[in-house]
DNA sequence: ATGGCCTTGGTACAAGGA
């Protein structure tokens, strides 16, 4: 069983990329961010005609999530944190075949201090309390998205200019280990890497083309699930086309 | 050099992203 994230930044712009990307690697799951794009305009029939069921959840202009699925239709669709009040569409979660999945957009935050980053924080806050108790419920359980941490040093190009930037901060690190702490594994980190490795190069400098980028993008496996982990790779390829995403997809292997 | 780029909304440039 192959599962993917991918921060497509605009679904309207990417459909194309991500139709290509889809039909290459055949996905069992895939869970996108910033799609951008209110329910009424997902492009379901598109993607069903891909051979994927399709639960999204939109807004306007901002965020915006969706799961895809080519092994069943996901029951026990939630959107969002329950009990967390979010004008935000950040979360989808949906069960399949056994396997809990949450395909996340965590807030960015914009800068240590402002009321951004406090929501940041609170939301975190509402996220580990609620996987805390979804653990108990469903202990195959996969937590994937754009994290909008770079949990250690090694996952920044430059961490000395990164030092206490957005993505970067010691809070934010700490809910990052708070996740780890309720049982789950970092599956990128569960396999010898390439130093380097990026999930996200800013637009702007030429970053990808200098590898100058962070790694915000993660999966996360529970303890139930961490022996079925194969493989977990960065694929950096659709950063290379001609209008990419500036994130490019993360993918794990899982012998289910 | 407190920015460089991309997307949206909307039609000029501001906000947000990371």
């Amino acid at each position: 069983m192959k599962i993917a994230t991918w921060n497509v930044n605009s679904l309207a712009v990417r459909l194309p990329q991500l139709l290509d990307w889809l039909k290459t690697h055949n996905p069992d799951l895939v869970t996108l961010q910033e799609t951008k794009l209110t329910d009424d305009k997902f492009p379901t029939l598109e993607l069903e005609a891909a051979g994927y069921r399709v639960r999204a959840f939109g807004q306007k202009t901002y965020n915006g999530v969706a799961l895809l699925s080519r092994v069943g239709e996901p029951d026990d669709v939630l959107h969002n944190i329950p009990a967390f009040d979010d004008a935000s569409a950040r979360v989808i979660s949906g069960r399949v075949n056994g396997v809990r999945v949450v395909g996340a957009y965590f807030p960015n935050g914009q800068a240590p201090g402002s009321e951004k980053f406090a929501y940041k924080m609170q939301w975190l806050r509402a996220l580990r309390e609620w996987l805390s108790t979804e653990l108990e419920r469903h202990p195959k359980l996969v937590l994937l998205g754009d994290f909008n941490i770079a949990p250690e040093d090694c996952d920044v190009h430059d961490p000395v200019q990164w030092l206490g930037q957005i993505h970067c901060t010691d809070e934010e690190r700490e809910h990052f280990r708070g996740l780890l702490g309720l049982g789950m594994h970092d599956a990128f980190r569960l396999f010898e890497q390439a130093p380097k490795s990026w999930s996200w190069w800013d637009y702007r400098n030429l970053a990808f083309r200098k590898n100058q980028g962070l790694r915000i993008d993660h999966i996360l496996v529970s303890d139930a699930l961490r022996p079925a982990v194969k493989a977990c790779t960065i694929d950096r390829l659709p950063r290379k086309n001609e209008r990419p995403s500036d994130h490019a997809p993360v993918v794990v292997e899982l012998s289910l």
